[in-house]
DNA sequence: TAGGCCATCTGGTCCT
DNA sequence: AGGACCAGATGGCCTA
């Protein structure tokens, strides 16, 4: 029954998991590579005294005809084992993946589906990235063509959304900004902002979501203490209500909903273009069903029984409907 | 009930 | 030879 048979296994194709977790936030460091490298690849090294020993204290090994139904059973066993654990690693990295990306978490919220979670990720990249550049520019002309030696540092230590008071004249990009940063209404002076474990540690701080406090102020449904705001997530507080056209500009970036943002392309051209699930985000309020850890058998062949406790999905329930019982507008066209 | 998503098993291929 | 990787097949769970 035990098809577990391998799980002693001493090699591993992915990252050591308690490495990657053990990195700051659990974020994707270099140390989760440095955990690849050094703790989940193959040591041969490591491997070569087990080899030996056996090699010395047991007759020679059989060829494959010679193996008996036994061994051949044992042999598939080991190699069942070996698969599942190398998907669950695989799957542990796509949390470690899920973990760092915008969108709300939380035990009441629907975890992302693979598909989703990798193109949610290249979408965000390219989302960061663009912000980036368009950072650059407006820093260049701003700061750039002042020419009274200003060139090359900031005057003053004030965070930007303070920069942009209204007593200056804005540059379009800098209103675009300002509308960004105006998200996170000002901290005090001596109040901490938001806890870093709730922002990607990498994410640009134009990018960092309301304060726990504030999201829950504003959030009528309440719907967790440990949910996330991201600007452009859906999001129930009155601060992400507003739906915008969507534009290439950072407030649109910031302010529309991430399936005609971050997963425009998607959208666009992804299997989910026909109906409802093509955001295929889902949310889930069963509590208890998500996350959950259980044991069964699944598959054909389930005889060898003993399935590594797989994580169950909770219920499903796409953004469409998540909108509609939170009673929220329509979304962009592709939903 | 269909479709989506998932976990698992399995056999093949490639690499060390 | 053994392990990693991959893709196909299969069946369970869930939502619409």
């Amino acid at each position: 029954m035990d098809s577990d048979a391998g799980s002693a296994s001493s090699r591993s194709s992915s990252p050591d998991i308690a490495a990657v977790e053990g990195a700051v936030g659990g974020y994707f460091p270099s140390k989760m590579f440095q955990g690849y490298f050094q703790d989940g690849r193959p040591d041969p090294g490591a491997l070569q005294p087990r080899k030996e020993c056996s090699m010395a204290g047991r007759p020679k090994a059989k060829t494959r005809e010679e193996l008996t139904k036994e061994d051949l059973q044992d042999l598939r066993l080991k190699v069942n084992s070996r698969e599942r654990k190398r998907m669950h690693d695989l799957n542990q990295a796509m949390d470690g993946l899920r973990e760092v990306m915008p969108y709300a978490q939380g035990p009441s919220v629907r975890k992302l589906s693979k598909i989703s979670t990798l193109l949610l990720a290249r979408n965000y990249i390219l989302m960061l990235s663009s912000s980036l550049d368009e950072m650059k520019k407006l820093v260049g002309e701003v700061y750039g063509n002042g020419g009274g030696g200003n060139q090359g540092h900031i005057p003053r230590r004030a965070p930007v959304a303070q920069v942009t008071t209204p007593q200056l004249p804005l540059h379009p990009l800098a209103q675009s900004l300002h509308s960004l940063m105006g998200a996170t209404p000002p901290a005090p002076p001596t109040a901490p902002s938001a806890p870093a474990s709730l922002s990607p540690p990498s994410a640009p701080g134009f990018l960092a979501f309301h304060s726990p406090l504030q999201g829950l102020l504003k959030d009528p449904l309440h719907l967790s203490s440990s949910f996330r705001h991201f600007p452009g997530m859906p999001c129930p507080c009155s601060l992400c209500q507003p739906l915008a056209a969507p534009t290439p500009s950072l407030h649109s970036l910031a302010m529309a909903w991430p399936d005609a943002t971050l997963f425009a392309p998607y959208c666009a051209t992804g299997p989910f273009s026909d109906h409802q699930s093509s955001a295929n985000l889902r949310v889930s309020k069963m509590k208890g069903t998500r996350g959950h850890t259980v044991t069964r058998s699944r598959g054909p062949h389930s005889h060898s029984g003993a399935v590594v406790s797989p994580e169950r999905p909770g219920r499903h329930r796409t953004i469409a409907a998540w909108r509609r019982t939170i009673g929220i507008g329509p979304g962009p066209s592709c939903l």
